[in-house]
DNA sequence: GTCTATGCAAACTATTTGCAGGGAG
DNA sequence: CTCCCTGCAAATAGTTTGCATAGAC
């Protein structure tokens, strides 16, 4: 996967190129802030550290867990903060939600390449995968039915291979 | 699409074919007796009446539609009844749980060929589709990163052709 | 200084669970 | 007659909202 493609936050219509590129692996506190400015918010640091935790630490966060992760730092925050933020973050295209089935919420940094994702119903492991033909297909399907695909769904649900009887051939 | 194929409920175990094969758009009464039966649970009029529900009235019902329908011939019942009997109804296969983003989920018996759905984000209208090579593509996916495929979800979302300026060319 | 953001708590929505009585097999 | 099923109500989980204060710009 190529981790070094620039990270552009994909803002429906006022985009302005050079202003919103950011190299997807060395965001710094500068381009949080940056980020939160051109969506339109104002720059708090309970934000900055709502990015910081989604940028480093594991993918796939509930909110749940971002606001323990971001309440350490800043013990006084709120789960409301949280989520009014992700609400934001998910409307400009900043974060992708995830829904594994009637699991808590969960958000992932959009990536710079579109994926999907495979989960484990026994284990709740998560494997991430790409694949252009579907993507390309799902167009297809839409023109046919006369839609503009906004976004589309693709969870993968089974069985991984540790969580399959090992044992029985 | 052809609506007068067998409806086999796909019972992962213990089926014995001439047992629990329907005719997908003639079920009745008796019908669902036997796929209360099939799945080990006791008959009743309760349980009888939310799969007569789910047949007949509109695809994709959340559960407090299926009880509100219900309630008018059995006002005593409860939305536990409802949402009881719909988990198990998931749990055999009987019905698929459908959720678009985080609106409450929706049910819709299994169909006797599988599809998919996109779903207008303006409208909220919801048009089928099937797509044999997509589901093909996932087993590939599934076998390639080791995992047993158990079930998946495709949603697709947009504007349909009613929703998206029709004025503006 | 103005207006947005925050923290807290309460409200809300969808769903689940405990329990005692009712009904299917 | 034995459990399973049901209705009710209370509990829960995740998320949203109202409001007064704090803080960004």
């Amino acid at each position: 996967m190529n981790r070094t493609k620039p990270f552009i936050p994909p803002l429906p219509s006022q985009r302005s190129s050079e202003d919103i590129v950011f190299e997807r692996d060395k965001l710094t506190s500068k381009d949080f802030k940056r980020i939160i400015r051109v969506i339109g918010l104002k720059v708090t640091n309970q934000r900055i550290a709502i990015l910081q935790t989604l940028h480093t630490d594991k993918q796939h966060m509930t909110t749940q867990e971002v606001h323990e992760i971001v309440h350490e730092k800043y013990p006084e925050i709120g789960f409301a903060t949280v989520y009014r933020f992700m609400k934001k973050l998910k409307d400009s295209g900043i974060v992708n939600e995830l829904r594994m089935g009637n699991l808590p919420t969960r958000y992932e940094l959009t990536p710079d390449q579109h994926h999907d994702h495979i989960t484990c119903l026994k284990c709740g492991k998560i494997v991430e995968f790409e694949h252009p033909v579907i993507e390309k297909l799902q167009e297809e399907i839409a023109k046919k039915l006369r839609f503009r695909l906004k976004s589309h769904v693709l969870e993968l649900y089974g069985d991984c291979e540790h969580c399959y009887n090992p044992i029985r051939p």
